[in-house]
DNA sequence: TATGAATGAGTATTCATTCAT
DNA sequence: TATGAATGAATACTCATTCAT
């Protein structure tokens, strides 16, 4: 029947259904299954349950989420400039991979066994070290953080909007941007947290 | 030994197992075993798995949070003073089951198949429809939506800042306060991301 | 039907089983069938086929083996008679579990990778040595090899001479103590190995 | 890179891996990796892995035992001059094969589900045969078995000796002489078995 | 309140083997 | 001479659950 793309094939339906229903709960039968090959098969193309997963983060976002990390880490230290071009850029990235991260996102524990999970892990650690000043107020961590966290959550969230993935993409863009906009340059004199909405007025 | 309160003693054993290796992971075994007693013993105070876990969204939770909702629903139409007095209390009702919120967070596929699952999603979507206006921007719903989930992640992400649980509690707060203010009816200059600095002008 | 025995069904099924078809290809399935259970319950009494085939040896010849050396070990020097007595000994204990023993003869490359594999070799081993004098000749090191290895073997080889296990038994103890015997008191001039039968003459 | 040879080249990994790590233990996917070829590749040059590890005992052992027998039976009623000259072909011709022979020895469960296993078996039946006397006592029969069995174990056991494997070979060719030698012409009268060891004399 | 014993359905993984190219 | 792709049957093991005691 197909040839040479069972691979690929194999990929797009794992993907697929780890996104929909979470990694532990897929077995490599109905993967299988819904492929219309044998167990076997899988095999062929994949040491483990494990190696096909991390073929997936490999193929798509690890290998495009250092490309931007050295981009970034090519020109510090880092502006306020460069901390928004990386939020465009990884935005840009994960956008071609919206089931992944939202696999990513709502595996969190399963993937903390795996070893693609402390990979990715790392990056995210690294995206967010390139985004925050390194004396940040608490606040500012959390707003660099949440940055990053929105940018990944509003692409498979807010489902009842109606809006379409391009639209959300950009939305929670321009929301991470403003949170690393705030939380830039660091130490400024700040009224009070609880109250002060207000800041940068 | 103990005795009477056997029940609360598998809920906490429980709870940290599914926290530290998911809920997939962690086996009725496992939490027997750390507890000395027979698997069988677990069934006589739960019926089920999911049960168990339920009980813990329902003690810890759900209850909690209904508290906010009822309070929140009886002072419609929804001022930005009720909104931030919104995260204020759910706030406070997270900080103590932080690892509740962590397994939640970190566990969404497994929960979605769990009818507490949805649950606390029904929740969540309550919580945002107060937060946000009706006929909101898709940008002001990412600035709520991220609220939300801002002051979840904070409360296990960002291990490295050294910071105590409360003070990333407060950090979070005043995040989402800021998040939600900003996404409020509008046109309040706010200084320039992209594109959009000028909103609501 | 049964109660409290299965633990030892499993046990003396599985011993035949292995005896008669080899460690690895007799299937945990096998087992369970022919004992009318399922795999499971072979499971709530064993945590691994390995734990199964341990305590086989531990419960046949673990234990008996190490008597024997603990008796021999405390009474060094090793004269002949205590050699003797030693294969005496080892052959009477033995003689209760002749298909572990078959087992363990005809397995061996299989038990190399179990624990308890390695545990029989160390008895072997210990036997050796408090059999054989320290600067033995290489032919009576192998005489007292031999003489270990017949005890072994003579228990389920020699199936057409249709003689009984206890006599098969007092014979292979037989020929083990020439062997033994012509191995004691070393160095002794000895006329050329090829022809020379006559030896202590 | 090779060319011819592959058929070989197959047969030394394969038997080295054989008797390093057992029969069932041992894949044919193991083999071809260590060769640098594939699985299929081995399926060109034997249709099974039976056919593989027949091959092994055809080229090392069998065909050499066939003359040894050959050569016996053509000489009999089986002189102990004959019987002793058995064993130096015998030891001669397993001495060339001394893996295969090791292999034969751990591995005898998995070899009696195989025909080559049957017909190893047959070679020492009939070898057996050819050195005691039809109407051996059952000691004499165990002395005969005996020295097949350690002309055998003492190329791979002894290690702890440090001696070579043509010392070794030697010293058991020595031990099985005696043995045999000892076993020859049956009913003589005899002292007690305990403490005799010199017969003969 | 608990346990001991068991089950049925499932899991990931491995293996010898086949066959078109 | 080989390979790439696949299969079918098996394996050890785990899990949530049940139930008589």
């Amino acid at each position: 029947m197909s040839r040479g793309n069972t691979r690929q094939r194999i990929q797009d339906i794992a993907l697929e259904l780890f996104a929909e229903r979470g990694y532990e709960k897929t077995s490599l039968r109905e993967i299988a299954e819904q492929l219309g090959v044998t167990k076997a098969a899988l095999y062929y193309h994949f040491r483990t349950k494990e190696d096909l997963v991390t073929s997936l983060f490999e193929d798509l976002v690890l290998g495009p989420a250092d490309e931007v990390i050295v981009w970034a880490e090519a020109r510090q230290p880092t502006t306020l400039e460069t901390k928004l071009e990386i939020l465009n850029r990884y935005s840009a990235c994960i956008s071609k991979a919206t089931p992944l991260v939202r696999f990513m996102h709502e595996n969190q524990a399963a993937l903390r066994e795996l070893s693609v999970g402390e990979q990715m892990k790392a990056r995210m650690f690294t995206l967010l070290e390139l985004i925050k000043d390194e004396d940040a107020a608490l606040s500012d961590q959390v707003r660099c953080s949440s940055a990053l966290f929105t940018m990944h959550s509003s692409l498979f969230a807010l489902e009842s909007s109606g809006a379409g993935i391009e639209e959300k993409r950009r939305a929670a863009l321009e929301v991470a941007r403003e949170l690393v906009t705030s939380a830039h340059h660091g130490p400024a004199p700040r009224p009070g947290a609880e109250t002060s909405s207000a800041r940068h007025g």
